[in-house]
DNA sequence: CGATTATGATTAA
DNA sequence: TAATCCTAATCGC
């Protein structure tokens, strides 16, 4: 379930349970073998998220970037490593871990050069030390697409999903479909606000709560969508009970309380 | 057991 | 805007 929150804490996590240790690499489906044979017995020496994209330094020439796109998945299966179940892109076999990768959008290596291309392309991700927000608050205003559209644009901020762009809106109680140059600096900086605040939880939980994060203390099973979100996939507004309605904003539908964010 | 769906992004049209 | 890619869980029959 990959926001950028999401690729933060893999990150770290893999930091975390990888170390410095000598890695098996290999591609349980087949389809990274030439990849992965480039990373085997290489020490994981860092891994770095941008936004939703991950990169993850081996201390080879080339780094692998991932990029898990809407279905991929980057578990630890603990270790010693268990046997392969499903379609396994990339197997990464530590002492302490063993990372599967299923799904992704993108697996591959690239040269630093390609990297930095990847990046300069990103806008401010509020995930990562200092982000740039007059970058970010110079483009909200210098367009006319809806907010809720700019909101996902990688390019302006880096970092926010489908979900997390209709919770913020929400709780800035912002119309989706307001031009994005129309939001008053104050707006601006209560939609930042709550971008780093919910990312932030959102990474520390490893799942997407905009309600109470204390709810996250109740047993998985025991907790449902409603109880973590606000408008996405909800039909009645958690706040004054009105129906919610949805709209398609970048090609995505996007759900708003038409009382408590008014056009 | 087939169809549907999903927190994404790129490419083609 | 639509088609396409990638996989697994869930839903309906």
């Amino acid at each position: 379930m990959p926001e950028g929150h999401t690729i933060h804490r893999l990150a770290r996590d893999l930091n975390a349970t990888l170390g410095d240790a000598p890695v098996v690499a290999w591609s349980p489906q087949g389809r990274f073998d030439s990849g992965a044979a480039a990373l085997d017995g290489r020490p994981l020496v860092k891994a770095e998220a941008w936004g939703k994209y991950l990169f993850c330094d081996f201390g080879t020439d080339q780094v692998l970037h991932v990029h898990l796109g809407l279905i991929g998945k980057f578990r630890d299966r603990g270790a010693p490593a268990p046997p392969v179940v499903g379609e396994i892109r990339l197997r990464l076999e530590g002492p302490g871990a063993t990372w599967d990768l299923s799904g992704p959008t993108r697996c591959e290596l690239v040269d630093p050069s390609e990297q930095d291309l990847i990046t300069a392309k990103l806008g401010a991700d509020p995930l990562r030390h200092r982000p740039d927000v007059g970058s970010a608050r110079a483009k909200f205003a210098r367009t006319d697409r809806a907010v809720g559209a700019v909101l996902l644009d990688q390019s302006v901020v880096a970092g926010i999903g489908n979900v997390y762009r209709a919770e913020i809106l929400f709780l800035c109680g912002i119309h989706p479909a307001r031009p994005s140059r129309s939001l008053t600096d104050d707006e601006f900086d209560q939609v930042w606000a709550e971008t780093v605040r919910l990312l932030r939880i959102g990474m520390r939980l490893g799942r997407i709560i905009t309600t109470d994060p204390a709810e996250v203390g109740r047993p998985r099973s025991r907790m449902t969508n409603a109880d973590r979100l606000y408008v996405y996939h909800q039909e009645f507004c958690r706040r004054c009970g009105d129906q919610l309605r949805t709209l398609d904003l970048g090609g995505r539908p996007i759900g708003f309380c038409p009382t408590c964010q008014p056009a």
